[in-house]
DNA sequence: CAGGACTCTCGCT
DNA sequence: AGCGAGAGTCCTG
């Protein structure tokens, strides 16, 4: 089998995700879509519906890298609620500003939800776009996304 | 060795 | 209080 590309409609960006059963490879958002399949529950998720993101894996997750670490802290935090890079680092003892580059180079937000993790002071970055993380943010704070999983791992 | 999607502490308004 | 500068910090390419 092998792997899915795809990409779905979340407000003025697409969603484009590189994926194989419940293992997500990459995650990236662009102006244009492209053609294929996406997780049903990515798919949910971009459309205000409820989802369980929980079912999905991350290959930023795997390993015991100090990235794979802050990955799989990220991944606890609950829908609708938001930690600081401080706080992350604590968590796993590293510095915040290790939290900062591996939320950079995250290859798969959204199932690892980087924009759930701002700065003390204000939102954070984001890339491509920092509107992205506040609709993201948005969205899960007034809409009913948040399924059991969520935010256990 | 350089450079980040940070945070703290200080010193001034 | 509120803001800006500087140093500290840790990881990756």
């Amino acid at each position: 089998m092998a792997i899915l590309t795809g990409s779905c409609r979340f407000g003025l960006w697409h969603v484009h995700v590189a994926w194989q059963g419940d293992l997500v490879y990459q995650v990236r958002f662009a102006r244009e879509g492209l053609d294929g399949p996406v997780p049903e529950e990515i798919l949910r998720y971009c459309a205000g519906r409820p989802a369980d993101l929980s079912t999905l894996e991350s290959v930023a997750t795997a390993g015991e890298s100090t990235f794979a670490r802050i990955y799989r802290a990220v991944r606890a935090v609950p829908c609708g609620e938001t930690v600081t890079y401080g706080e992350v680092a604590r968590l796993i003892g590293t510095a915040p500003r290790a939290v900062g580059s591996a939320m950079a180079k995250n290859p798969t937000p959204i199932v690892v939800p980087c924009h759930r993790v701002v700065a003390k002071t204000d939102l954070g970055g984001f890339s491509p776009d920092l509107a992205i993380k506040e609709a993201l943010l948005a969205m899960e704070r007034r809409r009913r996304v948040c399924m059991p999983g969520d935010g256990r791992s």
